[in-house]
DNA sequence: TTTAATATACCCAGTAGCACGGATACGTTT
DNA sequence: AAACGTATCCGTGCTACTGGGTATATTAAA
């Protein structure tokens, strides 16, 4: 505790967003204790930044066009292990908040919540407490909590597979794909028997949902 | 343009995150023109205060939790048909654009534009002139200069096609689904010709294609 | 090196779906 | 009332797909 009396908490902020930083720095200006080192708009420069000038607690978008803010979690922690990272965002899907624990985040606060659990979030942070707001932490606890995945089994598909899965959505019969692919008219029945065995399928209609849920098409 | 330099443009402000609130405040600080009379972070309480005062321009986010910036343009709009109206979005998707302008809106800047741009909207609006971010221009041009809408026409099935569709879909073969109907083989091959011809498929995986993107499954 | 997976190809028997016929019933329009 | 469009129904053949095998060359993994 000694040391966050004694000096000042070094702040460097990443946002797309300028107006959000400037709302982000309204927010700290009668908070002695913290001071702004920096600030960028741009990932990929505040990256170099930071190389050159670390702070203490890095605040961090994970929107951003240049860069996410998970790949910046990702190889700030690569060479700074200490390093901070507060992430800020709108939303807090289940998908960001795993990616950005996997990242290495210390503290994840949305966008819409109060302004004072910034301030306690940066507190936090500083003497080595993670930090994460009520509706992140709900989402956790949910992504924990449920049963395993669904553990619906992973159908893999040969690339080969997945090829003719493709042309047979677009209405192509098995004299076409032969053509297409140059191989035999024989060897699409063949590969079409393993992908409905595989699939779980019985009709080109079923196979075809499957490659709608599973993004081959 | 002396009415602009007599008094002070009041604003009221209107956005889920306190954050940004404070960050147009910290714009406008050192802008004597502006007059910030009321922020909300709730768009329905928002329309309560600004309908007991009311300001000259409404700076409102458009994705929020209560309401839409959408409806509480059209609120504002019937009650205040001169109040002007500066919508603020970390997005320019072209149904948002489309939604905003019927609703009557004045302005529309986004979120990751510069600073100055909030100002130099602010400014044109109150001299009852428009301003849209460029992005959103060059949207809005895009969305104009599109050849009319692609016209996709309106394919009907008739209920029993429908129906007989939602049995394909679910990979049945013909005879199950003249069981389940009722009917015979040969009428189910006839729905499915007339289904095909109706909807230009020539085989299951574009029915099924089809059937998902009319949300018939 | 043996094993497993992948991609290729073929045969054959059975059948589902398709093309091409034709038919009846019902409502709307002229 | 006649004409028209739409929805419903049915039969006959032919073609394409299905499902059961078997087989080989290549590559990746153990």
């Amino acid at each position: 505790m000694s040391s966050v009396l004694n000096k000042k908490i070094k702040l460097y902020i990443v946002d797309d967003h300028q107006i959000m930083i400037d709302g982000i720095k309204a927010l700290l200006t009668n908070k002695p204790a913290f001071e702004i080192i920096g600030e960028n708009t741009n990932p990929i420069n505040a990256l170099e930044e930071i190389k050159k000038n670390t702070p203490d607690i890095v605040i961090s978008d994970i929107n951003m066009k240049e860069m996410s803010g998970i790949e910046l979690t990702k190889q700030l922690k690569e060479i700074f292990p200490d390093l901070k990272i507060l992430a800020l965002s709108m939303f807090g899907d289940k998908e960001t908040i795993s990616e950005m624990l996997e990242a290495g985040i210390n503290g994840y606060v949305l966008k819409n919540t109060g302004t004072d659990e910034l301030v306690t979030a940066l507190t936090k942070l500083s003497i080595n407490q993670p930090f994460f707001s009520d509706e992140v932490t709900t989402e956790m606890m949910r992504v924990i909590s449920t049963p395993k995945t669904p553990q619906k089994e992973i159908i893999h598909l040969t690339p080969r597979e997945i090829e003719i899965v493709k042309l047979i959505s677009e209405e192509y019969n098995n004299a076409k794909i032969g053509d297409k692919l140059f191989i035999s008219e024989r060897t699409v029945e063949t590969h079409r028997k393993n992908i409905f065995r595989k699939t779980n399928t019985k009709s080109v209609a079923g196979l075809i949902k499957f490659a709608i849920d599973q993004k081959i098409i």
